[in-house]
This record gives C-alpha cells, structure tokens and sequence, in this order.
DNA sequence: CATGAATGAGTTTTCATTCAT
DNA sequence: AATGAATGAAAACTCATTCAT
C-alpha cells in the first residue's frame, strides 16, 4: 500500500519469511497506522487545499500525534508523495483493467468502460478528485515542490487516454486530422463533467452521465 | 485599472478637474507603479503558485521594496483580488463584446466569436491562466481564502458560456436534452485545449485551433 | 495558575484522574512552562513597557523559543491578557481577604489591614505595579489595546477601596460630604506612597508606612 | 515656543536684526506650522499613546504632510521631547507664578492657588495629562525612550510641590515627621483627583474640588 | 513506538524616515 | 519649503520538524 514509507523500507524486515506465513502482527498494526494517516491527509489536503494542510491537522484527524506521521513518513513531502502514489496506483488499475478488458469491444463501449471507471473512481475518492484538479498545473517545470505531485496522477491518465483515442482513430471511428487534439478534448469533457458535479452535486450518480458522455463525443469527433 | 488600490481610494482625487487636464505627474507615477506591482504578482503567483508566492519575491519583480507593495495593497490577499479583478474584467469585457457582436449572427459564428476572445485572452495572459485553473476548485465553500478568489474568474467566463449555449439551444442548434450538461461540456473541451497549449505549446496559435473546437462541439451537441 | 493557556483549554484534560493520583510528567512541566513564561512577561513588561516589550526577549528570558511561547498563548495580547488576569486574581484575593478579615473591627484598623494587603502585594510584585501603573489611563474607551488590560486591575482595587470607604462613612468614621471622593484620595495616597516607593526605595519596608499613611488619611476624612 | 525645532536651529537667522522689527513673514508662517504640528501630536499622542501614535496620523491631524513634520522636527522623538517641554514650559510657569503669588500669604491659600493653578492647567490641556499620566513610570531609569520623557513633567510639578511642602512645614502648618512623604501623599491625592476627572468627569469643574482637597489635605497633615 | 512540547527559520506586516519632484 | 511615494529594518506570528520522555 505505501511502499516509500518510512520505516517499512528501514525495518530489513525478517518478514517475507514463509511464503504464506502470517505477517506479524506488529507490522499489520504498523500497516493499519500507515493507512489511517494516508486517508487523514487525504481528507485534509482536499480540505484546506495543499499548502494551507497543517501536519497537525492531519495527524489529529488519524487519531495519532504529529510524532507518530513523521514515524512513518519521512516528511510532509513524502506523506503526500505516499497517499498521491496510493491513489494513483488504484485509478491506474482500474484504467488498466477497463483497457483491456474492452480491448475487442466496439470502440464506443470502450468509451463507455473508461469512462466509468473513471467515474466511480471519483465517486469513491471524491478528496483526491480535487487535489488531482489542485495540483492539476503541476506538471508545469516551473511549479516547485509540493505542487509538482498531483499532476503526475493526471500525466498517467492522459497517457491512458491517449492510448484509448488512439484506438479509436486506428478503428477510424474517430476522424485522423485532428488527432492530437482528442486526448485533450476527450480529458477536457470527462473533467468539465467532473468540475460541474463538484460544484453542483447531481442527485443522479455521476456515472450516470457516462452515456450522454459517449454519445456527444463520439459525436463531435467521429470520422 | 486598479481602482481597488488602497491610496486610490482613499485619496479624494480632485481628478478629472480640467477635462483634458493632464493628470499630476505623481497621479500618474503612482499608478505606474501599482500596474507594475500587479504585473509582478501576476507573474509570480503563477510561477510559485498561489500561497507559495512570497511578497518580498514580488517585490523584487516588480523593482520595488515591500513597503511599496503595502503602500498600494492592504494586504497579500488585496493584492491578489486586485490582481484578479483586473484581470477578469479585462476578460469579462472581451466575452462580452464577443457575445455582443454575434448577437444575430448564425450561432457557429458565434461560438467562434467567444472561444477566439478567450483564447486570445489567454494568449496575452498566460500566467492569469495558470492562475485561474489552480484556483478552479475555490468556489468550493470549503476551501478558506485565499483560494476563494480566482475561481470567481470561472465563474464569470462560466456564466457568459451558459448565456451562449442558452441562445443555441433556443436556435435549436443545440439539441436540448443534455441543455444542463453544455455548459460543463463547452467549458471542458475549452480548458482542454487551454491545458494542453500549457502542457505542449504548440507552434501554431492557440487561436488557430477555434475552428476545430467549434467544429467538434457542434457536431457532438447539434440537435 | 494560568487557566486562559492556549492547550490548557483545548486539552481535554483526563484530569483530576484518580483523586491524589500525581498529574502527569509532561502536563506538571507544560504548566511550569507557562508559569516560567508568565514570569518573564511580567519582568520585560515591566522593563520595556506594554507596547515596546518584544515577544522574543519575553520567550528569551523564559528561557524558551518563540514559538513555545505562542504554544502557549495565543498571541501577545492573551499573554499580557493572561499575565493580569493571574496577577490581579492574586491581588484581589488579599484585598477580599484583608476586606473579610476587618469586617468587625474598628475602620483604622481595617484601613490599616488594607493598605498592608495592598503594600504586600506590589512588594512581592513589583514589575506588576509598573504595569499597573503603566496602564493606568487605559480604562479609558479612546485607548486601543493592549492598553484596555491593566487598568482592569487598577479597576478592581478601586472597587475594593470604595467598598472600604463606604464601610468609614456607614461608621461615621469619615464625614458624608466629601463621600464621592474619598475612594479618589484614599487610592490618590496609597499611590502616591507606592510611586515614591518605586522612585526612591527607602530602605525601609514600603509596609513601614502603612501607619502615617492611615493616620494622614483618618485625620484629613474624619468625620 | 519650540526652541529645538530643527531648522530654526539649522537656520542661521537674520533675525534677530532690528529690535522691535517685525520677524519676517515667512518665520511667521513656519512658526505656526510648527505649532500646528505639536497641536496635533498632543491630540494623537494623547488619544494612541505614546507608543502606538503614529508620524502619519500627526502629519494628517495637522493638515500637513509627513515630509513636513520632519522638516520641522529631527525624529518622532524630538517631536515629542518638543511637545512636552512646551506643555510643561506652560506648566511650570503658571507653578512658579503661583508659588511667587503666595509666598507671604497664609499657607492655606498658597496650597490652594496651587492646586487651582494645576487643575486649571490640566483643564485646558487635558491631552497634556493623559500623556504625562502614561509615561509616569518613565522616570525610571530602566525605561527607555521614547518613555523617558513625560515623567520629566511629573518631576518638575514634583519638584515644586516639594518647595511648597517644605514651606508649610517650616510655617509648621504641616508636622514635621512625615516630612518625607508629605510631597508624594499631596500629588498622590491631586493626581487622584484628576484621574478621577478623567474617568469620571463631573459637571462641575475640577477647580471647584480644590478647597475639599486643601481641607483634606491639611486636615491629614497638619501639625 | 507513540507522544506532544520545544524549536527556529521563514513570512507577513508595520511604520519611522528619506528624498526626488 | 512642502509633498508623499519609496524604503527596509524590525516585530509578530506560523508551522514543519525534532527529540526527550
């Protein structure tokens, strides 16, 4: 779950020992602490944005003093470091796994799966939606740190969409010229999708949308 | 241009006295100075971020000491609204000279008007931009100031496209089902562009790509 | 002893535990922290005056940090804020004390016990009384603060010495006319005696002279 | 009137020329600038304090600008150091007067000119006291400046006072014993007064409370 | 390991003073 | 001389990080 934490890389864990074996039980309490921050700060840097997050805050959300994060997490930096690199890795999957499983599908249910399980992942992580769009900047050269994290979260899912689009063009489904614009146009509507149920929260779910979504794209770029 | 600035307004300026008259030379200094400093915080906010930038650093860039600043701004956060207020009624009056102007012309026009003022607004103001889309998920009551301000930019430009796909949707050549959701579209596919101009500037003029922009929103919303 | 303390109050105190239980380690040093800190507050307040005291001389002296000071106050103002307040509870508890004490014996002799009180306290707390005096016209509603504080103290002795002076008149003791203004003299002389004090030390004890002064004031009210 | 304003020492005078000739019209002019100026630091000092009163608010309450106050006075400190040596000049003089007026009369009446020739001075010079009432303390030596000031005024009235004390006991009006204290308890119980006035000011004039105090006061002392 | 008080570098802000016009 | 904008040293306050218990 958080590989860079602090301790775990510093423990030479005698763990690993039998293949199948029970982790000690200390470790998992260590593991369960590790996960607990990680969500408090997920929570905190939504909250107050990711500077104005004060480590006490989040610390005091977990339920644990501010000594104990920084048992686990070499600093501020490497606290959100651990949670982005966590949430990224679980929307990468789900991604990956919408990818390939629509990989022989008629190019607009891909559409569709994408989409969806960009939603749903959004729908459960609703607080790392905003610090993704936050940081969304980020991926500029320019923008120091802590602000250079959150955008490598965007940077993996525009390179999935790229290869989506791709397909889609390769399927002629989508028009050849304007090629290099889809992912950005494609990026561009999932998130004013996105923005719009932050602001003014839908009853319906927002993977409701999902449809109306495929069409209008589909629509506007088709071949 | 800055009329929020603290000696502005509280200077009785017996202004305007001559019609013609040539302002006093220290009237037109000072206001020298205050675009200036407005123009460093543009810069420097959006290269440091918006509560990573440093009042001294923006300053320096504007060649002034930080008494200067305090002079002409209250306050980090006056400075930073003045900043933002200017910058949005420069764009607020384009939008809406663009609207304006295309009042009867055939709606695809129209839509070229308005993408094309943004776009050359941007063009001309980019650090504004990168300003603007950090602080995208302000308008949400959560976030404490100073974030609070830069997405009543959004909220300008977002306005002005609802009255836009509003008059579509009349003209049916928007189709007017989804009639929520364009809006939220426009904007994406807008901002689509803009961050990928960011990201990859391209050699050809952002205003070059309107036409595709337009071409793609029609054919995904027409009726 | 300082129970306005920024963590006092916002620590949810297990307290009073098991009843003789000792306090914990760290919450018996954190109050000899504050303690040590409002020590030195009052020295340097006393040193420097109200308004050119600087906090980091106050946390020097202490022997501490800034930042531990405003670990334990809010800000300077609740520092000075929390510095009266602890020493004018003291005050005033000789002052009810002594008030008590007299309540049926003979007016010189409750005169007497007053002044003494008063006398005791300001030579165990002599930084106090500049304080006091310092802020003498403070009650005033054109000061701003800090100012406000001090003369709340001064406020509270007045209060006291016109309880006294009414018990004189009740007596018979001192004559009705002037009745208005004998709390005005009575605390005008005991100042008087206290600032002499303060410029030229007698040797003596500032106590030694509680009798001229009960005697000088008797004489000059009497009845 | 204001002997150590900065330029008037700067300027090497013409004046002087002619006795009797008419000073010229621009000394005139500078004159009651300067005069202006310490009108107002009176007032601001008076109603911010010593410490917290500002150049600009000076400048502005004089109707002039802050370039000009210093080029009447060196420093915020000679400015106050002006005002109240003017102030207590006034003072003094009226003391003196007083003092000179009564010599040959009965001790009764000298005390009372005097008293009357104090409280008439603070009646029309109100901001005068508060000021001299803040910066009592500051006779102190560890005090340092801008404080070291007022109380210089308190020292000269002092010094007066003693004068008039050491008349009364040689006339031994006032018994001898006390001596000592006899200064400190008379200002002690004027001051009282006037802090009173000031707190509670009543509709009759303070003036009229000088018999009471001069019957208090010899009732208290007598021999 | 957890705790939370202490630390102090880093920011914002103020205001006496200077000086070009 | 008067003006008032510019200056920058000095003060208050914040908060990530350390470390003794």
């Amino acid at each position: 779950m958080n590989p860079n934490s602090k301790s775990e890389s510093q423990r030479e864990s005698s763990g690993a020992s039998a293949p199948g074996a029970v982790r000690p039980l200390r470790e998992r309490l260590r593991e369960e602490t590790s996960r607990a921050i990680v969500a408090a700060a997920e929570k905190v840097f939504a909250a107050q944005g990711i500077h104005a997050a004060r480590m006490e805050e989040i610390a005091a959300s977990a339920g644990v003093s501010v000594g104990t994060v920084y048992n686990h997490f070499e600093d501020r930096d490497a606290l959100l470091t651990a949670l982005l690199a966590d949430r990224r890795a679980e929307l990468c999957a789900r991604l990956d796994l919408a990818l390939d499983q629509g990989a022989r599908e008629p190019f607009p249910l891909q559409l569709e799966r994408f989409i969806t399980a960009l939603f749903l992942h959004f729908e459960s992580r609703r607080p790392f939606l905003r610090i993704v769009i936050e940081g969304e900047l980020a991926r500029s050269p320019t923008l120091p740190p802590p602000c250079a994290k959150p955008s490598e979260a965007m940077n993996e899912i525009y390179q999935r969409a790229e290869k989506l689009m791709h397909r889609g063009v390769q399927k002629k489904v989508l028009r050849g010229e304007g090629a290099l614009l889809w992912p950005a146009l494609f990026m561009g509507c999932v998130k004013g999708a996105l923005v719009q149920e932050i602001y003014r929260p839908s009853a319906a779910s927002l993977v409701a949308r999902a449809p109306e979504l495929v069409r209008f794209f589909l629509e506007g770029a088709k071949a």
